[in-house]
DNA sequence: AAACCAAGGGTGGTCTGACCACCTTGAAAG
DNA sequence: CTTTCAAGGTGGTCAGACCACCCTTGGTTT
């Protein structure tokens, strides 16, 4: 293939590096295209079955989505693929499914203390509408509370990470917290209580 | 193909549940070896190149490593390959370095908090060994310390992705906390304080 | 003119077969 | 017994061939 690589570096490696960088130049964004990937085989001087490879691993990853007969799409970076493989590599079975709700509850915590200081009125009345709103199931009213939260962190990769917890916590059992749960952590808020945030988790 | 696939499922992702199956089936840990590309292709009844794509995925992921010449190996999980391409894609560059460098101290913090009621003399005769070994340079031993105490913390996943974390940070400049720091938190432990540990992070 | 439908071209999905490069092994040569 | 090297196994890569699917297009029907 035509890309410079350093000794030994597969095709399908340069391939990745190739297409992010042509990312970066297009400044492509979620949902845009990608080139087909007969073209990428033409212009990045690879066979076919190498360019596929690069994509298979960038879909698994969670980077890009593929439609038949369509095209190639960059897309939010979404690791269902990625979770479900991983969960079952890496956390064999039994033994971590405390580890995951205790690191997720961990990440929680946090972002309820980062939010802290984000937390006005608009921002608690915008809490206490989810905790209300009836056409959401109790996993729907979690979800959208906590990325509320995590939003006002204004730390994408902190949301990242919990996304993922959240998740893997999907493809088990979700043990939420009480419905007291939520309204408590709010009134922390409205009576601007910092200190007591971390014992409430 | 043989395996049996829900609607339109990819012969890749197939290819991937049935290795998944065979490493549990055969019991093989890190180090075992993985049939070959043409001995699973006549295994599951998949073309090489289908076999290929689940394989090269598996790798970026940091699950199998590949000899050229002698096989496909099970891996311990080291998402080298993962870490550099998700940092090139998820985290654009510029404005996140701050976001990671306080997800990591974060879970650091809640590691320190966590492993305080395992940490007996012992332990902390441990820790202290750690900071006084001059054989460390300061990384190597901030490393070394935090990896003990994400062990006492008998979470995996937590040390999991703190390890993510910190390769991600390796990538980047390292600003590591100043030597008083890890002294001033063996303190905390000898002195059973754990009030203490919170605000020094 | 508007609605409909079939054909074609583009795209991903997959397989096959062919080489090449690399490693290990074991038999032959010394 | 050691050294050498040829053969076979294994990953790395490519080219070409089909298939299935989607969308557009242009002609046909209404």
């Amino acid at each position: 293939m035509a890309v410079t690589m350093s000794p030994k570096q597969k095709v399908y490696q340069a391939v990745l590096q190739e297409i992010r960088k042509f990312i970066e130049m297009n400044d492509l964004k979620s949902g845009d295209k990608l080139p087909s990937e007969r073209g990428l085989s033409e212009n990045l001087k690879a066979g076919r079955s190498s360019i596929r490879e690069a994509l298979r691993a960038m879909e698994l990853l969670g980077l890009i989505e593929t439609r038949h007969g369509e095209g190639t799409f960059l897309s939010t970076y979404r690791p269902y693929q990625t979770v479900e493989l991983l969960s079952s590599f890496i956390l064999q079975e039994n033994t971590t499914r405390s580890d995951l709700m205790l690191t997720k509850r961990i990440m929680e915590k946090e972002a309820a203390k980062l939010a802290f200081s984000q937390m006005n009125e608009d921002a608690v009345e915008e809490l206490t509408s989810l905790v209300n709103d009836s056409s959401l199931n109790p996993d729907e009213m979690h979800d959208a509370f906590f990325n509320y939260l995590f939003n006002q962190c204004d730390n994408l990769l902190l949301k990242k990470v919990w996304q993922l917890m959240d998740e893997f916590s999907q493809t088990i059992n979700k043990q939420n917290y009480n419905t007291d749960f939520y309204e408590e952590l709010i009134n922390l808020y409205t009576t601007r209580n910092y200190q007591s945030i971390e014992a409430l988790f």
